[in-house]
Order: C-alpha cells, then sequence, then structure tokens
DNA sequence: ACTTGGCACTCGTGGGCAGGGAGTGCCAGA
DNA sequence: TCTGGCACTCCCTGCCCACGAGTGCCAAGT
C-alpha cells in the first residue's frame, strides 16, 4: 500500500527531475501528478526515500534529485520501454535503407541514434571475431607478396599484405585460396585457428614456409587482432544540459570516451540480446561515474550479434526513450546487415 | 621607435595572456618584461593599440586582451615558431616509427599531436584523389561479382564489389586486369577518368557491358567519391580551459567538429606546403568563430600533398608552439609514408 | 616629442546583511 | 495512516560598502 505510493512518488520524481532538471519538491510533485494525497504525505514518504537511498536533496532546503540507485530502481521496475513514434520508425527505415556498404551503414546508424536521443551515440564496428567468413581472397601482388582479402557476412572487408619468404608461384596459390576457403568459408572466424591448425601439414612441403606466414598474417591480424573500431556522434549534446548533468566538467566524460578499448569494456557488458543500462557508479571507468550507458548487441535476427551500439549521456536522462531508441534502431541494423548479405 | 615599443608590447600582452589566461595589465606587464619604460608610458601605447583594434578589454578596469586582429599581427609578423625540443623529437620519432599500416600511422598521428599542442588534432586521411595508383586488382568472386581492390602509393586500400550485367570469364578478368593497370598505375588518381576513357572500346564488343560496369565503379566510388575521412583526438582539450576561452560553451565547437565537411573545407584553405593559420572569425564556420585553427599539407617531400592535419583550439592558443608541432608532425608523417611506399 | 608620476575615475569582486521563498521535519490530531 | 500547521534551514537576490586593479588624462620633466 504505502510501498506502492513510494514507488509511483519515485518515479515522479524520476520523471519530473529529467523534463525539469530542476530539483523536485513535495508540492510540485502533488500538483503535476494526481497522487491523491496531499504534501504532506509525500513529503514522509520522501524522507523513506531518502533514508533509503533512493533519492536525495544538493542542499538542506532544496527538493529531491534520484540517486543512481533510484534511476535503478526506475529502469528496473518503473519505467515501460517508450516505443518510438511512426514518424519516428519511418524516418529509421528512410534513414538507414539508402545506405550502400558497411561503412555507410554504421555511419548512418550512428548519426540516427545521436539524434534520436540527443546523447552521444557509440555503434562498434561489426566484430570480426564473431562474424563468419564468406570469402578470403589471395591475390599476388608480385612473387613474394600477397595481398590477403577477408570479406565477413557482415560486409566487413580486411586486407593485409604478407611478404613472404619464398617464390610462390601462382597455381600454388590458387590452391592455397581453394584450401582456405574450403575449411573455413561460412565458418566463424574464431573457429578459424582450429579449422586452419593443420593446414601446413596439407600441403607439399616446399611450400610449407610460404604457408605458414600467410596462415600467421591470417590469423595474427585478422582473428587475434583485437578489432576496436568504434564510430562515435553527438558529443555536442554532453555540452547541451546545465552544469547539473556533469558536475565539474565533461571533461572525464570526453576522455573516457576518446580511450575506444574504455568503451568497448563497457559494451562487452551488455548481454547479448537485451538492452543493458550502467547507471553512473556502475560503470568501471571512473569519468563516466556522472554518466550512464544504455547498450546492447546487434546482428542477424536471433543468432549471436555482430557487435554492440549504445549511448552514453547524463545519469538525468529519459530512460525510457533511450531504450527504446536504442532497441529499434539496433533492429533495424540488424535487419539491414543480414539483407546486404 | 614608438612603432617598434608598441608591437613588442602586443607581443608580451599576447604572450601573458596565453600563458596566465588572465587579461594582462600595464603594471604586469612592466613587471614581466624588460621594456625599460614605465607602466604609464605602456599604458599610452595600449591606449593606441586599442585604438587600432588590435587588443580591447573586457570591462572598464580589467587588463587587456589580445582581439583576433591582435592574433593575426602577432602571428603574421611577432612570432617565431618554437622548434620542438630535443626529447620531443625523439617522442615524435619513436612513436610514430612504430607504426604498421596506415591506419595505425593515422591513428598515432593524430593522438600524438593532441598530446604535443593540448588541443584538438585532426588528421585526413591521404586523398585518394591526391595520390598515385600502386596496383588495382581484379578479383573474382563468382561469375558476376568482382571485387575491385585499389592500392595506392599513400599506402591506402580500397575496395568495392561490383555486380556485373554479364558473365565474365578468368582470362577476360585477367586481361581486363593488365589493361588497367597498364593505363593507370604510377599515375595519379584524379588522372584516372581521362587515361580510362577509351578503354570500353579497346574491348571485345562482347565484353564491352561488364568492362563499362567495372569501370562505372572504378570512377565513380574511387575518383569522384569525396573521400571525407578524417579522424579526431583532444577533444576533451576544449574542456581544459576557463570559461573565458570559450565564452557561452564549447558546444558549437563541438558540433563543428563532428561535421567533418567543414573540416576538409577547413583544411582546404591551407596552402600546400606552409602552415596555415585562421583565427576566430575568420573560420568561414560560425561555430568556430571562438576558436583558431592551425593546419598543413603532409605528404612525400617536396611533391603535392597527399592530405592535411592540423589543430583546433581557443584563440587564445600558443601559436608558435602549435605552429611548430603542426609542421614537425607534419614532416614526419610525409617520411613514415613515402618511406613505406 | 616622449616619458613620467600623480591623481581621479570606473568598475568588477567579494563580504556582510536582510528579506523572501521554497522546501523540509516533526508533531498533534483526526 | 493521513493531514494541517508550524518552526527551521538554507538558497537566492538585492543591496551596500570597501577594496583593488586598472585606466585615462594632465602637467611637468627630459
Amino acid at each position: 500500500m504505502i510501498e506502492d505510493r513510494k514507488l509511483e512518488v519515485l518515479r515522479a520524481i524520476v520523471e519530473d527531475y529529467v523534463s525539469t532538471n530542476e530539483p523536485v519538491g513535495s508540492k510540485a510533485l502533488v500538483e503535476r501528478h494526481r497522487l491523491g494525497v496531499s504534501p504532506a504525505t509525500i513529503r514522509n514518504d520522501m524522507a523513506a526515500l531518502e533514508d533509503e537511498g533512493y533519492i536525495t536533496q544538493p542542499h538542506t532546503s532544496a527538493g529531491r534529485v534520484p540517486t543512481d540507485k533510484g534511476y535503478r530502481l526506475f529502469v528496473d521496475k518503473l519505467s515501460t520501454v517508450k516505443p518510438l513514434s511512426a514518424p519516428e520508425r519511418r524516418a529509421i527505415e528512410g534513414f538507414l535503407g539508402g545506405a550502400v556498404g558497411l561503412d555507410d551503414v554504421v555511419n548512418r546508424t550512428v548519426r540516427l541514434l545521436a539524434q534520436l536521443t540527443r546523447q552521444v551515440a557509440v555503434v562498434q564496428y561489426p566484430s570480426l571475431s564473431r562474424s563468419a567468413v564468406r570469402h578470403l581472397e589471395l591475390v599476388g601482388l608480385s612473387d613474394t607478396r600477397v595481398m590477403v582479402v577477408l570479406i565477413t557476412d557482415s560486409g566487413r572487408v580486411e586486407q593485409r599484405i604478407v611478404e613472404l619468404p619464398g617464390v610462390l608461384r601462382e597455381d600454388d596459390l590458387s590452391d592455397l585460396r581453394t584450401r582456405f576457403n574450403a575449411r573455413i568459408s561460412g565458418h566463424l572466424l574464431s573457429e578459424a585457428p582450429t579449422l586452419l591448425a593443420d593446414l601446413p601439414e596439407a600441403v607439399a612441403p616446399d611450400e610449407r614456409a610460404n604457408v605458414t606466414a600467410v596462415l600467421a598474417t591470417v590469423l595474427e591480424t585478422l582473428v587475434e587482432h583485437v578489432d576496436e573500431r568504434v564510430v562515435m556522434a553527438g558529443t555536442a549534446n554532453l555540452a547541451r544540459g546545465t552544469a547539473l548533468d556533469f558536475p565539474g566538467s565533461i571533461r572525464p566524460v570526453l576522455e573516457a570516451l576518446e580511450e575506444h578499448v574504455v568503451l568497448l569494456r563497457l559494451f562487452g557488458e551488455a548481454g547479448d540480446q537485451d538492452v543493458h543500462v550502467s547507471i553512473g557508479g556502475e560503470n568501471p571507468h571512473e569519468g563516466l561515474h556522472t554518466a550512464s550507458v544504455v547498450s546492447t548487441g546487434y546482428g542477424a535476427e536471433g543468432l549471436t550479434s555482430y557487435a554492440s551500439l549504445g549511448i552514453v549521456g547524463p545519469t538525468r536522462m529519459d530512460y525510457p526513450g533511450a531504450i527504446g531508441a536504442v532497441r529499434a534502431v539496433a533492429r533495424y541494423v540488424g535487419h539491414i546487415l543480414a539483407e546486404s548479405s
């Protein structure tokens, strides 16, 4: 009974604070929401909520502001995801539908997400290790130089140039190409090391050195190499709110965003399919203690996700809207990448 | 006589203001610089400088601050480029020398530049149109799909996949590859349209449709396409200074930096070889009216530059240091790219 | 013709103080 | 368990004042 109303009060506080950006008091609360009780009653509830650590007051005679813990409860129990409006959906479809090529898809996605949420958007390129090999091509540039080109099912293309220890004839190259593709085509790149392990032994002894060199490049640079490509957009949104949003300065936030490794670890926490929300102090990185991260994996439907995308903003954030936008965009991107395969 | 001293005073004001970030008064000026005259004399000079529009005072009873015009004069006439220290040079060499591959070079460069200058650094990828073709490879993925891979002398590798209108046999593909390379290998990519114009007429009529399709892709996506790839680092430095640096907010600056097109046009103004400085209101983009840009082209020695790089910061900037750093980094990058060809 | 010291003036800054207002905590009563 | 009342805290604003930094100007000196 009273518990229910307390939660209702917390929700009202979060919603009001997010929309007004000002600490919210008991009187304003009963005016803006039909709570059916008097301000004094609300005050008691608020005192209890404060004791339990869900809200706090900046100064003695100010209204209340949600704490990280308060936002956490709100996100987990009190909010329902805000679905995008029909025009918004159409806008997404139109904007992402016009993309040609992976780079274009990723770039449009990140800008779209930044615009929809009015926060900083971050999109990770489809992870190599979680993609499947569509085709591996070996191109002889000269007698002793071979270019390795890898095409994945997510549309990503990577290439490296290998200096060979010896001369490799064109027909041996062709043979090698066939062997490579027979083993790994259609398989996840992360399985490549196992699938290719015995390759050197399968070829003629005099070719073994060359094969080993090519294989080493493929494995080292394409598989083991941590692919940390991320794109970002909307950093200007950080400077939008008032000083309340990022007490001190937005500098540590910008610094954290520039360390892509930090972002990747952040996203690493995101569960494969559902949206993950990390609030304020929950973030591992010090610089993001004043920020929240809403992220999710994206990829072809039902399958393991290619990679992650999400947004970063102040803890005072429209979580239902952000979660809805992140989820919707992730789905569309997944569809588009799956279709264009 | 008096003119000389006035310029000396302007230089002193710029230097003091840049280092202290506070409006500088006549008394502080004579204390920090051996000008050999009294504060009263300086006051007269300062009044003259203000009349001429080189300095201004934020409020009536504050010290003077350089105007855009003042910085301009300082940069053009009063400053000598600050060469990097020996340790700095060694650091550059060590840091950039360890790079493998174009992406790595570019990424390291932008971070290095941001760290050296403590400003926002921007590096444009080597322009395709200003690079020469090292090799063009055609890879048959299937009967009707061909991957076009272009390698430039700057180490950049671009690829596109072409859907052919008809079937292309392997030996025809090989023939086409030879013809392409014979015509454009070693030439600037911008010359490609002319060099390739008559290619369809040179092949057998039944191959003409396929050749035209491949040619169209090469020209459209690799040559005519504006290659707007830029990387950025050090945006957190914008939030470093006080509110004086960017009156209002850093938001418009961040917004401008996100519009890569704006940056490219900015860099377009940079002369090919020497460092170009654009101060405050001189910048075409509204959002950068409170910022200065120091940029230059980079590339193999003496040749046309591949592309541009530079930094963006508040008008209150250490111009001599910034110019020195930008120039030095551009040279090193040019060397490295030239060597690794 | 320049330079200099002196002096009055402006104006931003910070401290102190009072008043108003928002918001709270608590208590007694329904 | 809810409600109204009341005292309390503390921010914010405006105001005044003194202080200090810095200037502009002038008259005198070189």
